[in-house]
DNA sequence: CCATTTCATAGAGAAAAGTCTATGCACTAT
DNA sequence: ATAGTGCATAGACTTTTCTCTATGAAATGG
């Protein structure tokens, strides 16, 4: 492991990323023998194979995906020693990697914009994805930071709730349980239900909220954005269930909230960060940021 | 930054620990001019000079110091690895780089000791200071954990209290003041006091405990061991104040402890790692352990 | 089953990394 | 002031790194 050179890592992190050497070697403007034997000499001083080749598809061993995490956390080290020699000459600079599920992108955008006029050096980069896919990239610490609802058990990482994040059910406005009082939850499971994908958090959220009363919904449409969902249920597709952030720029009236026992369910707004991995000055500001600038309920993990 | 190398860090870490070219050359049998060449290329890679030479001493620069840290993150994120492929290899191994100040050394060890039956792969070491050294090496990176009384406000620091820390006065058993009951302060800072040097958390204490009211205590002696003090004490050269834990392996009687007003003085053992750096799954696994199996009182920094 | 895609191997050359010995220079301590 | 300590510089050598072009081999997908 001593032998191997910041140029092995950083090339190996590019076919992590691309999950193909010649992608890799294009990126990098290399030619695809070069990655090839680079990769070589890194496996020569692990020790052992870093990618497993299955016909074309290539894919990395579980050494591989634990180097390519070290080698992340490696240039987030370096990358926070350049930006603190940037600061030291006065440009006070930085860079924030942060990934969000899907529906945090309807008030993430506000946070970092005020998060950025506070902090003007600072270059922000959002990347959005599903709770699912979010949970992977905090694994391999694809990014420093991540905004998602309730954070998995399992996982390694360190999360604190920030912001309130209330799922509420909803139904178009001529729909019969508009204007209802106290819907029984068993009724609602009778409704048809428009859901998001699997691995969406909010379907998570509406699937446990009916498990806890033993019931199982079946969605009547599986539908892989919010904005799909409100299209349906306006539609008279059927209802659903969405963050109460997802509604914000909507005109009261536009959905009916429907009374429903056990609703909003009472949920938070988290920032995670993958236990063990060093982040940058920025990450911690940005962290701080959001635990101050918001009305924190609940505690800490 | 791109052409630096991981010899060269290496080689830069053990210079800023020596503080010596020449020593940190026989520390990795080099010559010493093989050491100044690759410091002049790291430099270069860098940007900045890392050392300047004052005569004899040298001494690291801003620059230098930062990237000091940057290395031993770096070491730990590739120690962390390398932990990581033994632990799939099944050879569950690790190591644990962990510094104490002083008092904690009467109760750190049955922790540890307790800690490695669990975990018999990982090897600890435990590097003992004052609570002021101590905090140096925190904000060089120098261990990973660090056990310390109440922790600055202005480090970059995760702290979380594990374990109760009372201060109590103690006087030889013959003393006057021994078996009265609430003795105010004033009357207690009149007696001649035997203090830790400055520098300590328990003189910090003490001076704390007194500040309260205003009053400044002059120490009749300034000892460098809480062994010290305990052996003045008994003297009868004056009173002192200790943590509780200092005392344990003493027969009740064999020290008076006083009862004094705000005595004992309720404080916590810490246990602390720097802000953004990385840190190993052993580490995360011995904090864990503190705070589960302690009853932690208080709540988190 | 053939064209295409993808990674591996071979051979080769320039650059750099990494180390040494020998020596010079600057400051310190006695 | 003189010896000693500690870093810098010069010159030289070997090894490794890093990259290329050209070509081979394996698997896939229409």
């Amino acid at each position: 492991m001593r032998h191997a050179t910041f140029r092995q890592l950083e090339i190996f992190e590019a076919i992590a990323r691309h999950l193909s050497f010649t992608r890799a070697a294009e990126t990098l403007h290399l030619t695809q023998p070069t990655v090839s034997m680079q990769m070589k000499k890194l496996a020569d001083s692990v020790g052992e194979p870093l990618v497993h080749q299955t016909g074309k598809r290539i894919e990395l061993t579980e050494t591989g995906q634990a180097l390519a995490v070290a080698a992340r956390d490696i240039f987030t080290v370096l990358e926070r020693f350049e930006d603190d020699m940037a600061a030291r000459r006065g440009l006070r600079r930085g860079r924030l990697r942060l990934a969000a599920v899907t529906t945090a992108s309807y008030f993430a955008p506000r946070l970092l914009g005020e998060f950025a006029r506070r902090h003007p050096g600072i270059e922000v980069s959002l990347r959005v994805c599903n709770r699912e896919q979010l949970i992977a990239s905090l694994n391999e610490h694809l990014d420093e930071l991540y905004i998602l609802g309730t954070p998995p058990e399992d996982a390694a990482l360190v999360a604190r709730p920030f912001m309130e994040n209330p799922l509420v059910a909803i139904a178009a406005p001529d729909h019969p349980l508009a204007g209802r009082h106290r819907i029984g939850l068993a009724e609602l499971a009778e409704q048809p239900w428009l859901l998001r994908e699997s691995g969406s958090g909010t379907r998570k959220a509406v699937e446990k909220l009916f498990a806890q009363r033993g019931i199982t919904i079946h969605p009547r449409l599986e539908l892989g954005s919010n904005e799909a969902i409100k299209q349906a249920v306006l539609a008279g597709l059927g209802i659903s269930a969405l963050s109460k952030q997802a509604l914000d720029l909507h005109p009261t009236g536009q959905f009916a909230i429907l009374d429903a026992e056990d609703c909003p369910v009472r949920r938070h707004w988290f920032i995670a960060r993958p236990a063990g991995a060093p982040h940058s000055a920025a990450a911690s500001a940005f962290e701080r940021f959001l635990l101050d600038s918001r009305p924190t309920a609940g505690t800490t993990l």
